[in-house]
DNA sequence: TTTATATACGATTAAAATAGTCGTATATAC
DNA sequence: GTATATACGACTATTTTAATCGTATATAAA
């Protein structure tokens, strides 16, 4: 429980390695796929979102792969998690209201608060910080 | 991602049922269970652990039960959530120290960091706070 | 203009984690 | 003794996550 996914570690990797590389160049996803043991498929298809989020930018053809875009110490943690992985939350009822034991249940509130200290580190600390 | 079970869920509400409930009278886990709309047999191995664990005291027999047995004030979120599902930690590179990846992976260290922030907020929070 | 190499993306399968069930044993108040 | 409660291991089902497969498209360079 409480665990990123293996999605947002490959992601993770994939930008700070994107970080360490000289500006202007691009990574491929293979070339990092490799570098790492990261299935490349998986890897790909992970960097083809983060270029939807415009994380990352594309660059199609031979001599192409992916260069960073978007500027890490404005994005947050909380952010970066919810573009790949849709809300943060500890719990489904959280956003989901149309949960069955509503009525009856006795931790809304407690879950609510754990929920908002979660959001509120996650949206404290930047992706820069993060990877840098 | 980054979401707590249903055993931490039902958990934390048999907890604040307990808590509710007048000094020295104890719940069956099939009154808990009923109230809430919990599989019974799925709660009871959930009050098993809690008492293993000596969160709260298992009275045996008719008119049997469960009653709260810890200073709830005492034990942080982040204990709680390890008597009930082990080790906290966003990836299981924290306490697994044979990731083959261990020597390419450029990430660790945020990881760590992460990982950190993580139990810091936990620790902080006593189970109490939560139930209240 | 062909070829090699890269991204794009939906469909499917595999593996792992979580949730729930079943059966049986044991304790104890009445 | 009997009814009712906890104790606990084994098993099955469900859901989520991880990985694979196949095919289409873009483009640099021979």
């Amino acid at each position: 429980m409480l665990k990123i996914t293996r999605k947002v570690e490959y992601a993770l990797i994939a930008l700070r390695h994107m970080q360490q590389t000289p500006e202007n160049s691009v990574s491929s996803a293979n070339e990092i796929a490799t570098q790492y043991g990261i299935p490349q498929h998986l890897l790909a298809k992970i960097l083809q979102q983060m270029t939807r989020e415009d994380l990352i930018q594309a660059l199609k053809g031979p001599a192409g792969g992916y260069r960073i875009k978007a500027d890490l110490g404005k994005i947050s943690l909380k952010d970066f998690f919810e573009k790949l992985e849709g809300p943060l939350g500890l719990m489904d009822c959280y956003f989901n209201t149309d949960c069955l034991q509503m009525k009856s249940c006795n931790i809304l509130t407690p879950i609510q608060r754990i929920n908002q200290n979660m959001r509120d580190m996650f949206s404290k600390t930047t992706l820069m910080e993060i990877t840098q």
